[in-house]
RNA sequence: GCCGUCUUAGCUCAGUGGUAGAGCACUCGCUUCACACGCGAUAGGUCACAAGUUCAAAUCUUGUAGACGGCACCA
């Protein structure tokens, strides 16, 4: 067979997937065992406008480890695929599509022809992320691919929607919530990022005091009549000296008009446009300075309105002036504030951030920061700006486009979270579900965050998504239901118009982990006025067995960006609604960092593109680096890691190359394990064993990166550069059976890496002789022929052969021996050495049985074996572990002084640890309180040592 | 402000009570008949710092410093 020098990743890649999914071999049903056991995941579903990022590739990464596997484990898997409709992401790739092509708004060609339009931009783009993840090799079930749009998974919606609106989860109202003036729609607190600004501004503004009497004189009144001039500053720059900037005029410049008037109160704010919509200035109640303030009224600049002054505990005294602006309707605590003082709620802003009607003729229209220059500047003018500090500002920001988001006052739904928080918090604590890995920190930041939870705001101001299922008649009454005939029949005929708003995508994904096995609602809740006709629409009539066969799915694999915004939802909603777990486990993958060191971005342009790794490298190398990684750590991106599995696929793919040399009448079977010969062949199979052993052990831990090292050494190691080595002569002789069962080693291996590295073992596993469906799972025994269908193996215990790895070691530590004196001795690599080595009779007779092996690995052409040494001074000697020593005699090649140089650097090392253990073992307290088994093993090793060391000094002695 | 994570060889990272590990880079030597994406042999670390617990600490506890993350506040 003609095999490649070196292994070219895309011939590969091109081959394989397409015939596994259209044999079926991604699905469940390729499982012929009924008793088998299920293991499913769902995918956390990309958005329909993304394409493959870093953290994808990790993730799918990690789910198609797992999931091939568990497979080749004879599980029935299914690991299911599917896609977001990323409402607002996609509602404004459209808009901006119309805007550049046909320079239209959304609200020129209406809503139903905009849905029309992100529909077709779906059907035309969205599936790029799909087609990434073919090529990433992932094993999911595209006949069950899903998409939280589809008709059933939108009914479920609806349904989920209707009962937590009937049992009183639901609710819609007036709350101050997150706007964003571009997006022009209301966000959750989790879609709002914080951006910290250092060049904000804290204005003091001072607010007159109506109908009070003029003070006297050119100075601040004394204590008791309110925070003014001088002395409010002063005590302001004692507290803060070093933000105490004034960069306006001081007081005194506006001071003669406010004598005239009276009083006044001082507040400070970031948001001075805000003061337009002012309803009240607060205080501390028991704040001794402004006491008897309480009830006044306060003259509101720039407006005609008269603001009461309020008492409230919320104030703190030592903040800023001590007294608050309040503005119910565009702050969440003036809100509070209002609602206990029963304040006006005086909106002064429109959608897109502009001021509106209320907020008077002078301002109506401008932008809320042009409006707030003009407050500044209008205040400055009236005297009444007292200074304005530099102020680092930590401002909220739409997660997605940056803007600034606007607290505001608005009507919207939301979702009670008590009880389901307390349902959640009783999975975690009582059920230890789910099992987070690595459980620090996320299980004790996720249960924190429950504990601390508020209602979430899921009404969205977009079209692109599920639109709300309640109706209104013209008196505004609301009837919530599945579809518009039902909310007619619920209003008694009434004329209704639907609510406009859709539901936050996330509430569409909190269903995911159950609407994907099909559940709609439907057949559970009985509802009235589903009529048959829609029920068979939107049942899935051939998966109707998946819900109850896959759920609680065993893994969920996701980022910690999202536990809060998905992951809780889902736990929630799925106990809420099918009363399961949604899943047992979840893994929380760290993030893959730019070579920078920061999260790649596309502002940093620190981005490193898996596809292009996928050209470079290929896929096999960038899934097993990724699996490298622990798991949870970030990791800083390297190319270097990615090159060290290149070049491991390489060493692959080369040692099955020369496997195959001379492989004619060879075949893989696990027979040809069973039946060791040598001393290598006992020792490659105990290894195997041990390493398939570890192997699952680690996998079952989701330490991938314990397996992916276990295996990388293993393969790399011991079967290329030990086994491979020692049957060499074997194999090149033309020895069928040594051929069969290097064959079969490597087969096995192959099986092990196949989960990581799915393309390349393919690849080389069609190419062996004797693979056949007969290696595959008992599960599977129909399947065509695939390594992805043969069974993973377990490892056997009874196989592990310690005396046979003790016995190796010390052929290995032999050879490794005289290949230091070698080169330390500047040997030629040519040159043949003569070995002489003094052991105990049952070493003698392991050398004796490796003798050709030792000879050829160490490149000598006599080996000399006795009870004690007998060679010439002329000779480079070492020691080897359970008393036995080496020499090489160099007669005309030996230089003296180097002999001695390397005689003592050995026995300096021995006496490092040799000091050491004499210190620990003479100490009474350890030998005492240590396990008895420790004392031994340090006593045996310093036992060892001084043997070690007294032939070493002899041997130095005798060059002296 | 609260909570958390990290700090180990030049670089990127494993290791989490009992003699410090890997890959890459470095040094030396190899056209050894699978592989130079290779083979062989070296060198390289008071495991951030300090105190404590322990017979024993890179590993556990506390504190300090630096880096990062989350949450809250932000008049």
């Amino acid at each position: 067979m003609e095999i490649a020098k070196a292994y070219d990743p895309k011939q590969a890649e091109q081959s394989h997937y397409e015939r596994w999914e259209s044999s079926g071999f991604f699905t469940p049903e390729i499982n012929e065992d009924p008793a088998a056991v299920k293991y499913s995941i769902v995918i956390p579903p990309p958005n329909v406008t993304g394409s493959l990022h870093m953290g994808h590739a990790l993730q799918h990464t990690i789910m198609d480890v797992l999931t091939r596997w568990k497979r080749m484990q004879g599980f029935r898997t299914l690991w299911l695929p599917g896609t977001d409709h990323a409402g607002i992401s996609v509602q404004r790739k459209v808009a901006e599509q119309l805007r550049k092509d046909e320079k239209k708004s959304p609200l020129d060609i209406g809503r139903e022809e905009f849905v029309r339009r992100a529909w077709a931009w779906k059907e035309e783009y969205g599936n790029t992320i799909t087609e990434q993840m073919r090529r990433e090799g992932a094993s999911v079930d595209w006949s069950r691919h899903r998409f939280t749009m589809d008709r059933e998974l939108s009914t479920a919606v609806r349904n989920v929607f209707i009962r937590l609106y009937e049992e009183g989860w639901i609710y819609k109202g007036l709350r101050i919530v997150n706007w964003c003036p571009k997006d022009k729609t209301v966000l959750s607190d989790l879609e709002v990022k914080e951006e910290t600004r250092k060049d904000g501004k804290l204005y003091y503004l001072r607010y007159p005091i109506s109908g009070s009497p003029p003070y006297e004189g050119g100075v601040a009144p004394a204590s008791g009549d309110g925070v003014v001039l001088s002395s409010s500053s002063e005590s302001l720059s004692e507290l803060n000296p070093d933000n105490a900037v004034e960069n306006h005029p001081p007081a005194e410049a506006a001071g003669p008009l406010l004598r005239k008037e009276g009083r006044f109160l001082t507040v400070a704010t970031t948001r001075p446009e805000t003061m337009l919509g002012d309803t009240a200035v607060a205080v501390n109640p028991k704040d001794e300075r402004y006491k008897d303030m309480i009830g006044k009224i306060i003259a509101l600049p720039l407006t005609n309105r008269e603001i009461p002054i309020v008492g409230d505990e919320y104030v703190d005294p030592e903040f800023g002036t001590g007294a608050v602006k309040v503005t119910p309707a565009h702050d969440p605590n003036d809100y509070q504030i209002g609602l206990r003082h029963d304040l006006e709620q005086l909106l002064v802003m429109n959608e897109d951030a502009t001021m509106n009607a209320a907020a008077g003729t002078e301002f109506e229209d401008l932008d809320r920061f042009r409006a707030r220059e003009k407050v500044v500047e209008m205040f400055e003018e009236l005297g009444l700006l007292e200074r304005v500090e530099d102020y680092e500002i930590t401002l909220p920001v739409c997660e997605r486009c940056k803007t600034v988001v606007e607290p505001i006052l608005s009507d919207q739904w939301f979702v009670k979270m008590d009880e389901m928080r307390d349902m959640a918090l009783d999975l975690i604590k009582k059920e230890g579900v789910p099992h987070f890995s690595p459980q620090v920190p996320h299980e004790k930041v996720y249960t924190a965050w429950l504990e601390n939870l508020k209602d979430w705001t899921i009404s969205r101001q977009l079209w692109w998504g599920h639109q709300i299922p309640a109706w209104y008649d013209e008196e505004g009454n609301v009837y919530v239901a599945t579809t518009a005939e039902e909310a007619k029949e619920k209003s008694g005929g009434r004329e209704l118009t639907q609510d406009q708003d859709v539901l936050d995508t996330w509430f569409s994904s909190g269903l995911w982990a159950f609407s994907t096995f099909g559940w709609t609602g439907d057949a559970e809740s009985g509802r009235q006025g589903l009529s048959a006709n829609s029920y068979q629409l939107s049942a899935i009539s051939d998966r109707k067995a998946d819900l109850g066969t896959f759920l609680p799915t065993d893994v969920l694999v996701t980022g910690r960006d999202i536990i809060f915004l998905w992951v809780s939802r889902m736990i929630m909603l799925t106990k809420k609604f099918v009363d399961k777990k949604a899943f047992e486990d979840v893994i929380v993958t760290g993030t893959v960092l730019g070579k920078d060191g920061k999260p790649m971005s596309k502002s940093r342009n620190n981005g490193v593109d898996p596809i292009e790794m996928f050209d470079k490298f290929g896929v096999d190398a960038t899934r097993i680096y990724l699996a490298s990684i622990a798991t949870g750590a970030d990791i800083k991106w390297n190319d270097i890691g990615v090159e060290t599995y290149r070049n491991f696929a390489n060493k692959i793919w080369n040692a099955t190359r020369f496997c195959l040399l001379n492989s004619e009448g060879a075949s893989v079977g696990s027979a040809n394990l069973s039946l060791p010969d040598t001393l290598a062949d006992r020792w490659i199979v105990s290894r195997l064993n041990k390493t398939a052993i570890n192997v699952n052990n680690a996998l079952s831990r989701y330490e991938f990166h314990t397996a992916v090292s276990l295996l990388y050494h293993f393969f790399w190691d011991d079967f290329c550069d030990w086994y491979i080595e020692l049957k060499k002569d074997e194999i090149n002789a033309g020895d069928i059976a040594a051929s069969s069962r290097i064959l079969s080693i490597l087969e096995q291996a192959l099986r092990l890496l196949h989960p990581f590295m799915p393309y390349l073992t393919e690849e080389l596993w069609q190419k062996l002789p004797g693979t056949s469906n007969q290696l595959h799972n008992a599960a599977y025994s129909k399947a065509g022929q695939t390594i992805m269908l043969a069974d993973f193996p377990k490892g056997d215990p009874a196989a592990i052969d310690e005396r046979a790895e003790s016995e190796m070691q010390s052929v290995i530590e032999l050879i490794t021996k005289v290949r230091n004196i070698r080169a330390e001795m500047n040997i030629k690599a040519g040159d043949m050495l003569s070995i002489h080595a003094a052991a105990g009779t049952e070493m003698q007779a392991v050398f004796t049985a490796n003798e050709a092996q030792i000879k050829k690995l160490a490149r000598a052409d006599t080996l000399v074996l006795s009870e004690t040494l007998d060679v010439p001074k002329a000779s480079a000697k070492a020691v080897l572990t359970g008393g036995a020593e080496l020499a090489v005699p160099l007669e005309g090649l030996i230089d003296f002084d180097k002999e001695r140089e390397r005689l003592q650097n050995q026995i300096a090392k021995l006496d490092v640890e040799l000091q050491r253990l004499n210190g620990q073992l003479s100490n009474a307290n350890f030998v005492e309180k240590a396990p008895e088994e420790k004392v031994q093993e340090l006593r045996d090793r310093q036992a060892e040592i001084e043997q070690q060391t007294s032939t070493l000094n002899l041997n130095l002695k005798v060059l002296k």
